[in-house]
DNA sequence: CGTGCTTTTGAATAGTATCAAGGCCGGTGG
DNA sequence: CCACCGGCCTTGATACTATTCAAAAGCACG
């Protein structure tokens, strides 16, 4: 926790959060105990295996959630960004089953688990809008694990820089969107290898529909990006 | 809703219903306006693209969420048993995304959008309890898609047998576990077609791990049949 | 100017989907 | 009671797709 520069839950600008769901006493009361940390990029949030003690909220930054692999590799099973939540709270287990790490400078605040419960006790709304997050990204997941049982890999990867861009809602510029991505964490959306990631980037690239900028991808053309997945349209809405 | 036998929330043996964790007011309201039917095999509880006007509780039975892929051919995205919520309210579109479909004849009761609205503003361990719900099932999802992106398609097969078995807790017979489910609903929940499906049927028949009877498979040796699926083990705690 | 890492590309291999044919079983009608 | 039909299951051959391995090129960094 870096006291110098902790942002109070009444600075805070995230309108997103659920936290702002409380009543005044309760914004108050998890804000003086709230945990809150700057992670740096590539920094480890939580590691596979350890307790669960609470929740974690995206104030700001990207995260990506990941799971070993056998044979070293990793498979990123979900991107969280702002006012996201991570780490759910005693889901049967008691240890986390995934890592969470950031993919860019990002603020975390935490929420110890008891007192998670007993905010939940109080506040309805906050309870409920909770809820209503993890319905969505239950369905995100469930139209995830649809798409991937039917798609080719050349899909695949073009669903997953969709999937990065919706979460992330990477920086719009004049027509194309931007955003940064390794081939080997591309391949770990997508579930395939870095060599085939390769391959379709290049093959957007022959059709002029992306460009390559070292790490960044531009995206020219969307629109065109769309039809190669068109008949797996409905996540678009 | 068929009066004559229906079940009033006093009567209902399904101790794990999230109605029951509702103030006694409470469960007398949702008791006095609840829906309640009861479907035979194979009959649609919702469709895909019906609007979506509340939520779906499973008091008894067995429930398959499919959705419809391209060629006629359909996915199996989730189980649902006893106590289960069907129907996520409001994620995001007006419509389900997916149908339902009960295996086995399941009477499930039906709460509408505002009055489950309302329940929740004025019982938080309803709402939480719920949360925790979509949590675990968000879990089991995300590890569902974590390993069917790594495993081949006899662990897939074998996989989703015991993903069956779990949800569906099948009799337990003196050692050896009881399934019921066509080759092409393995297929639909593996990712795969039938064909596949029987090979790695016959492959454990050989092995003498089942034993086909009609329709009814026959688990002899669950042990064995774990060690094929031994590095994907965290979902069996 | 090398060293190490990521990306690209090609070739060989393995795994899976698809197609087609045949077998098995239960139901129906002659 | 038997013959036929249709559905589901099984099995083999084939074609295709994706993985893997290896090598070379590009790039960042000390």
């Amino acid at each position: 926790m870096h006291n110098g520069d902790y942002i109070t839950c009444s600075e805070c600008t995230n309108t997103q959060c659920f936290v702002k769901l409380c009543s005044p006493e309760w914004i108050e009361k998890i804000n003086k105990v709230k945990g809150q940390m700057l992670y740096k990029k590539g920094q480890y949030i939580v590691r596979e295996g350890e307790p669960i003690n609470g929740v974690y909220l995206v104030q700001n930054g990207k995260v990506k959630i990941v799971s070993s692999k056998f044979g070293g590799k990793e498979i990123i099973v979900r991107l969280a960004s702002d006012a996201h939540l991570i780490g759910h709270s005693r889901s049967g287990s008691e240890t986390y089953s995934m890592s969470a790490l950031a993919m860019g400078d990002s603020i975390l605040c935490f929420i110890e688990n008891q007192l998670l419960y007993e905010a939940c006790m109080s506040n309805t709304k906050f309870t409920f809008n909770i809820m209503m997050f993890y319905v969505k990204e239950l369905r995100k997941s469930e139209l995830r694990a649809k798409y991937f049982g039917q798609m080719s890999v050349r899909e695949k990867v073009i669903f997953s820089l969709y999937y990065a861009l919706e979460t992330f809602d990477c920086a719009y510029d004049g027509g194309s969107l931007d955003i940064e991505l390794s081939r080997t964490e591309i391949a770990e959306i997508a579930g395939t290898n870095p060599d085939q990631v390769s391959r379709t980037l290049v093959f957007l690239k022959k059709n002029k529909i992306i460009s390559v900028q070292g790490k960044h991808i531009l995206i020219k053309d969307i629109n065109v990006m769309k039809k190669f997945i068109d008949p797996y349209s409905e996540s678009f809405t």
